[in-house]
RNA sequence: GCCGGGGUGGCGAAAUUGGCAGACGCCCAGGACUUAGGAUCCUGUGCUCGUUGAGAGCGUGCGGGUUCAAGUCCCGCCUCCGGCACCA
């Protein structure tokens, strides 16, 4: 390692005039030798600290990579390479989330193979990967779409159909556990823990004991966390299959943008809402942008309150409110339409209407609720409820703006303090009654006029005319109420959650075939030792107009015959792509394991990945989707960490340098304005790109390209090159290098830190300019310092530029003689001391305006300093004739004079 | 509407805890070298005033405030970008 080059011939090609710097000469022959040489191959687990660098999971296609791509992959592989030069082994792999409709629409209009555009579109993204320079391990190159790989996608379903969430225990356990203890004891000790109600019906051991196979399967489907159930869905009518609730933007698909509708159709569910309260909690744990913490919290959509109980000539009406200190200023109940007490409440006077409501209701998708406006609407079912903390009687209305799929599908309206139940109430005239005063007022309810109030006080305050808790204050009104409701059995602290289930159900071909056999004695896992379920080859990919997906159309491929002989069908849903990429970085750890999804030895090393980096797109989707899986096979003790990603940050976007109406656009194929980064290689180099990714702006902030701005990467690289190359006839240091040796020595250790710290912190854009600036001080020194010192900033420049510039670097580095390959050297030793400045310049300011600059010793005492700042000529004429009424001396850096 | 994140020269952008605003790069101008320069090197470059010089005033979206000192902290707005959107 300790090679020096300093007296090296090879150092002073005196003789033939400096080579130029021509990228295209020697880059694509260095990518060729590391790969022959395996200088990127990743070690297994072993003693040294690791780094696990991950890029999120991409999806290949056609098009290629743009520069906008180049933006995390770079400095991604900065971050390898540099923490490879540290000692560390560096876990830096890619692979292809090749399943999903991209592709398979592709191979729809081509009639090509999905598989074999696959390969295709991987083959160019390698291509251009290896031309930029990226140094992934590509023997541990994954394709989820391979049965290799998707054989274990199923294994981990398969984890999920066999475990359910218990309360108690607060995770997952083994269904056959559970089919124990409901033998034994049917629901009730899990009823004791899941509070007033759970989200599954009673049984007693002996019904659970008396079902026969079908019941049983069927009642294991309300605990299962891979189940199937009905289900109202999100389709997409141009893609022909169904979207997750993440995948719906503004009501339309996610990927083709079209109006999505409605259907009702048998679909597959992870049970991800078992995990709300540990996916909200961990979120403290790591290191991620705290908006996107905050965009899962949000979609979470924790809300504290409690469920209460009002008696109806149909039986007790729960409902779900955040403010049970408004009980008392309930003055009408709602339903949502579909609510089953819609039926049995309604009465015969009001039957025509309700049953016409309720059909217009139904027939409109949630994204026509909302293009009709906020316009309440609503009818009157006749009958009346008793509200149970006043025994008040109240009528009972049906209106869309409650849903069924939150909370209880039933709100008590509380006009006064809520926004929409204001509305509605202004509306059809309902009565408001104020029951919550604004602190800080002192004249009461006349504050608040339920006459002439124009809209709701939602806020908190004290209680009025509220019975027995008139007066009580804001901040302990919500618990004291909600204790009040269980004491006196009425109703009970309840939590809710916004977010659903996740649907991963797609009737479409290309995707990993749910591993479950249809008996007739109800659903069977496939067997474990028959994984994979293949995917079979087909010749048309064209979904079903029904809306089955394509296999089933496949009679040979989608009837079986089971071991006992009877027959039995396949499940023929295929799973969306998500579950691919929630559990890929765990297989990357271990990625040519054929017995297991990954050894839990290498998994456990390796993960949970350090940084992991992508766009902020994938927020609530893949983020939330890995996150659970991970806890969920921890739970079931597959793996021995908590969360995925330690550190997670999200690359801004690189817009297209062209302006349209004063804004920069985005880069896009429709819009023909995309730069690939060969067109930039060819032109300035991989090195000179890598560079400019880096510094064009902070990692995080969108920023358009500037061919320009490459240019001056270029430039700089350029200046290197030669510096490195050029004569070095210096003297020998002595008393004339000194001063100039210990300056550029200065500078030199002030760059490796500076390099170090902004690589870690993601500062990628200082980490140039910093190589930049010392590169200029070479220049300025070049002259007055000697040979050794010479060489020895040389040596440091190139291997401290070797991350960001692995080509050039290398070519440098075999030029001068050196050990193949600069790669493997270790990087520079930081010495604080040798950093240390010598001066300072003191700011000196006159009543907050600086007067003048002065130069002294580090270290120079407080008294001297003044002495000096003073003795200033432009200070002192800021000064004369004034009194001094404060000095404020901020030690090696600012001196504040306040004269009056 | 609600929640988040931004707004700094002609352009891309820097700026620990409040302590020289504009590092670094681009563009532009002047000079050197040169047959030539669109290569390279050097110098200058926030705006305004000041013939030069020394210097002065102004300046981080807008308006206030706190402070010896504000891009940074507080209050009120404008605007752009993301997310959520009748969630009881």
């Amino acid at each position: 390692m300790e090679q020096k080059v300093i007296d090296q011939p090879t150092t002073r090609p005196t003789d033939h005039p400096t080579p130029k710097y021509i990228p295209q000469d020697f880059e694509a022959g260095w990518m060729q030798r590391w790969e022959a040489d395996e200088l990127y191959k990743t070690a297994p687990a072993d003693e040294r600290p690791k780094a696990y660098i991950l890029d999120f999971f991409p999806y290949p296609s056609g098009d290629g990579l743009s520069v906008g791509h180049c933006r995390n992959y770079v400095p991604t592989d900065v971050m390898s390479r540099y923490y490879r030069m540290k000692g560390y082994n560096v876990l830096h792999p890619m692979g292809w989330d090749a399943f999903g409709l991209p592709a398979e629409n592709a191979a729809i209009k081509t009639k090509t193979n999905p598989a074999k555009l696959i390969a295709q579109y991987s083959a160019n993204y390698k291509r251009q990967f290896r031309l930029i320079g990226i140094s992934f391990d590509w023997s541990r190159e994954i394709n989820s779409s391979t049965p290799e790989y998707y054989r274990w996608t199923q294994w981990v379903f398969l984890q999920l159909y066999e475990a359910w969430y218990d309360p108690r225990a607060d995770a997952a356990r083994p269904i056959a556990e559970l089919e124990k203890e409901l033998g034994e004891k049917g629901t009730a000790a899990i009823d004791a823990a899941q509070g007033i109600e759970g989200n599954f019906p009673r049984l007693s051991a002996a019904q659970w004991n008396a079902f026969n196979k079908r019941e049983r399967s069927e009642f294991l489907s309300n605990f299962r966390l891979a189940y199937r159930k009905p289900a109202r869905v999100n389709w997409c009518p141009v893609d022909k299959t169904v979207l997750a609730n993440e995948e719906v933007h503004d009501g339309r698909c996610w990927r083709c943008g079209s109006q999505v509708i409605e259907k009702n159709l048998p679909q597959w569910f992870f049970r991800i809402t078992a995990y709300s309260e540990r996916l909200i909690n961990d979120l403290d744990t790591i290191d991620w942008p705290e908006h996107i913490k905050l965009m899962q919290r949000n979609w979470i959509g924790k809300s504290i309150g409690a469920e209460a109980d009002f008696k109806t000539g149909a039986g007790y009406l729960r409902i779900f409110t955040t403010r049970p200190d408004t009980l008392w200023g309930a003055t009408f109940m709602v339903l949502a339409p579909e609510h089953p007490f819609v039926e049995t409440l309604t009465t015969a006077e009001h039957k025509a209407r309700v049953n016409q409501y309720v059909k217009e209701a139904s027939a409109k998708t949630d994204i026509e609720r909302e293009t009709e406006g906020k316009d309440k609407t609503g009818v009157f079912t006749g009958a009346y409820a008793t509200n149970p903390v006043n025994g008040e009687r109240i009528p009972i209305w049906v209106a869309d703006y409650v849903m069924m799929g939150y909370g209880t599908g039933a709100i008590m309206s509380v006009p006064a303090h809520d926004q929409r139940d204001f509305e509605f109430a202004r509306k059809f005239h309902l009565p408001i009654r104020v029951v919550i005063r604004p602190e800080g007022e002192s004249n009461e309810i006349h504050s608040l006029d339920a006459d002439t109030m124009e809209r709701a006080y939602p806020h908190e305050g004290v209680m009025v005319n509220s019975g027995p808790f008139d007066g009580t204050p804001a901040d302990v009104a919500v618990e004291q109420v909600t204790q009040w409701l269980e004491e006196k059995g009425i109703g009970a602290k309840r939590i809710n959650y916004k977010f659903r289930d996740w649907g991963i159900s797609r009737q479409r071909y290309w995707g990993t075939p749910i591993p479950i056999i249809h008996t007739d004695d109800g659903e069977v896992a496939a067997d474990h030792d028959a994984l994979p379920v293949e995917l079979p080859n087909v010749n048309s990919y064209e979904p079903t107009a029904t809306g089955e997906s394509p296999l089933a159309t496949i009679p040979e491929w989608v009837n079986v015959t089971l071991p006992d002989g009877t027959h039995a069908r396949r499940e023929t849903d295929t799973m969306g792509t998500f579950a691919c990429s929630s559990w890929y970085y765990m297989r990357f750890a271990d990625p040519r394991n054929e017995h297991a999804p990954f050894d839990a030895k290498e998994v456990n090393y390796w993960c949970p990945v350090d940084t992991y980096v992508g766009g902020a797109e994938h927020a609530v989707m893949h983020l939330l989707y890995a996150r659970f899986w991970t806890k969920a096979l921890y739970d079931l003790g597959y793996v021995n960490f908590i969360e995925p990603f330690e550190r997670l940050r999200n690359q801004g976007m690189i817009l297209s340098p062209q302006v349209k109406d004063g804004k920069y656009e985005k880069m896009s194929k429709s819009k023909g304005n995309v730069i690939t980064p060969d067109e930039m290689v060819s032109q300035y180099g991989a090195d000179a790109l890598r560079a400019y990714e880096m510094f064009i702006s902070e990692f995080s902030q969108a920023t358009p390209w500037q061919i320009d701005g490459l240019a001056g990467t270029f430039r700089w690289l350029k200046r290197v090159w030669d510096l490195m190359l050029a004569p070095n006839e210096r003297p020998a240091a002595n008393e004339t290098t000194a001063q100039a040796d210990r300056v550029l020595n200065r500078k030199l250790h002030q760059t490796i830190h500076k390099v170090e710290s902004d690589i870690e912190a993601f500062a990628f854009n200082t980490v140039i300019s910093a190589l930049m600036e010392f590169t200029n001080v070479m220049y300025d020194l070049q002259n007055q310092v000697s040979r050794e010192m010479f060489d020895h900033a040389r040596e440091t420049l190139l291997l401290v530029l070797a991350p960001i510039a692995p080509f050039m670097t290398e070519e440098l580095w075999m030029r001068w003689g050196s050990k193949y390959s600069i790669h493997q050297q270790k990087y520079p030793q930081y010495d604080s001391a040798a950093a240390a400045e010598e001066s300072f310049t003191l700011v000196v300011q006159v009543n907050g305006k600086v007067r003048g600059k002065i130069e002294l010793p580090v270290g120079v005492s407080e008294a001297e300093a003044k002495q000096k700042a003073f003795d200033d000529p432009n200070v002192k004429k800021w000064m004369e004739g004034k009194n001094i009424a404060q000095v404020v001396y901020v030690p090696g850096r600012l001196m504040n004079v306040v004269v009056t």
